[in-house]
DNA sequence: AAAAAAT
């Protein structure tokens, strides 16, 4: 199995503990500036940015300096993932440190069947990515422990634990294939579907395998029964269909949750992923993966994967280095329209993502952009699946090129030629204990997380029309211990040439190909 | 508060 060079092994146990129990919420402590200003815009204008000295030096680690400049995901050369520190415990059950689990530098390495490589090679893996490199090797060990791993967004989350699937699958026989013996839940119909897709191409040459998906359907035919050996869906649907015994859980080996972090603390979501595992034998090897596990929630993670192997990032390590993260002023929650569309005016560069707070919105952005001769599509959980379906096809392909949306696709969608985000309603949260408006750090991070993937560049723009937006906008900034650079609105070209200077030079090299 | 997710 796993390498032979054992390399350094970590001290485990102590340092996680410590890293959950600090504070996690930046935007408790919202920003100072408080007191009686006159307007938004002139704080904007008096704060001439970032204290932020303790970005820098703000973590020793007592876990694993990591590789250099090791190329990402793809392995595409001149794509570079940036230094962080991994921090990684181990379960007691591999808390050995002669243990060989440690890191492993080639696909190779891990022993995959010569139908596994094959597919990597075909979609261009040539060498794991940071996040791969840790995981795999404790995902692959027998007896199989559960996980939970975090990493930035578009870092090889999705093919980790889909390797992982694949090589736990038993299709000797036709009964075998048809048997569910993976399960994979995620917080939309999108990105299950999209994981559908890169567990067809991963799993190209595997003998046997079939890939089934559990999203709502829109007519009410149903089959008999799931006969597959992989089933990607929601958490309601695959609840359902495992009551009505359409979905047969006994030869269920590996549960994967994408996006845990989300799934667990939804309100719905996250009793129905814990009924659903309640239904899966109790050898099932659970994977919790995201690029956030806040505080609150990670309590959850861990009881939901008992004893599970743990590879986690600070957060200020969570940002991506190629999204250049940028605001701008809006004289008016009516002005962010006009701002928008002068946006478009001077900006075709690639495909682009606008995220709005409502369904209601998103559908009038459409309509009024539409009417005015943009071409623009909308998809929000209000439309119906094969319409949804339609729309996030379309803009895969290219055949659309701006889509408005709400947080129903900030998490995982994955289109490479996205080179811009916009957020038009800076995320936020409510607490309904002091009935306040809250930055919601996570939401922004995986929504512009949509952009820069594998290495690439990308810009997010966010829209500031009042006192509160900026705010949360700095609050979000500090969370992260990140730079987000005001634009002036007041000069269109110089808006024009940040842009267009970040987007250019896209590095991107077209070598992953999981959507089509 | 809004969004998603089951019907």
């Amino acid at each position: 199995m796993a390498s032979e060079q054992a390399a350094e092994v970590p001290k485990t146990g102590n340092s996680l503990e410590d890293r959950i129990s600090q504070p996690d919420d930046a935007t408790s402590g919202a920003p100072q500036a408080s007191n009686t200003s006159t307007s938004w815009a002139d704080e904007v204008a008096s704060s001439t940015q970032n204290d932020d000295a303790g970005a820098a030096n703000k973590t020793q680690d007592t876990s694993i300096p990591q590789t250099d400049g090791a190329p990402s995901a793809l392995g595409g050369t001149d794509l570079h993932e940036p230094e962080y520190n991994v921090n990684v415990k181990l379960s007691d059950l591999q808390a050995d440190p002669n243990n060989p689990l440690f890191s492993i530098k080639t696909f190779e390495e891990l022993g995959l069947e010569p139908a596994i490589l094959r597919g990597l090679t075909m979609m261009n893996f040539r060498k794991p990515s940071k996040i791969q490199e840790r995981a795999l090797p404790l995902l692959l060990n027998n007896p199989p422990t559960n996980m939970i791993g975090q990493s930035q967004s578009g870092t090889g989350k999705t093919a980790a634990f889909v390797l992982n699937i694949l090589s736990r699958l038993d299709l000797s026989t036709p009964e075998m294939q048809k048997s569910p013996q993976a399960l994979v839940l995620a917080p939309s119909r999108e990105l299950a579907r999209q994981i559908v897709g890169v567990i067809q191409v991963m799993g190209s040459f595997v003998e046997g395998l079939v890939v089934g998906t559990a999203v709502p359907a829109d007519t009410h035919s149903r089959p008999s029964r799931l006969e597959c050996s992989v089933v990607v869906g929601t958490p309601g649907t695959v609840m359902d269909q495992i009551k009505k015994r359409i979905f047969l859980t006994q030869r269920l080996k590996v549960l994967v949750l994408d996006e845990a972090d989300n799934m667990l603390d939804l309100q719905g979501m996250g009793d129905q992923c814990i009924r659903v595992k309640q239904l899966l034998p109790k050898t099932v090897q659970v994977v919790l993966f995201s690029a956030t596990f806040p505080t609150h929630v990670h309590r959850y993670a861990s009881k939901f994967a008992p004893g599970a192997n743990e590879i986690t990032l600070e957060h200020e390590d969570l940002t991506v280095e190629g999204i250049k993260q940028l605001y701008l002023d809006c004289e008016s929650d009516e002005d962010k329209y006009n701002v928008l569309v002068k946006l478009y005016g001077l900006l075709t560069i690639g495909s682009s993502i606008i995220f709005v707070k409502t369904r209601q919105s998103a559908q009038e952005i459409e309509k009024r952009m539409t009417a005015e001769g943009h071409t623009v599509v909308s998809l929000t959980g209000g439309v119906e699946g094969s319409k949804r379906d339609d729309t996030i096809d379309k803009f895969r392909s290219g055949e659309a090129k701006v889509l408005i949306t709400t947080n129903v696709l900030a998490r995982g969608i994955d289109v490479s030629t996205v080179s811009m985000v916009i957020n038009y309603d800076i995320p936020e949260l409510h607490d309904p204990t002091s009935r306040q408006r809250k930055a919601d750090c996570q939401t922004y991070l995986h929504r512009i997380g949509r952009t820069g993937r594998f290495g690439r560049v990308g810009v997010s723009i966010s829209f500031v029309a009042n006192r509160e937006e900026w705010q949360m906008l700095m609050a979000i900034q500090d969370f992260f211990k990140t730079d987000i650079t005001r634009i002036d609105t007041r000069d269109w070209d110089e808006v024009e040439e940040i842009i267009k200077k970040t987007i250019k030079n896209p590095r991107s090299h077209a070598n992953y190909s999981q959507e089509q």
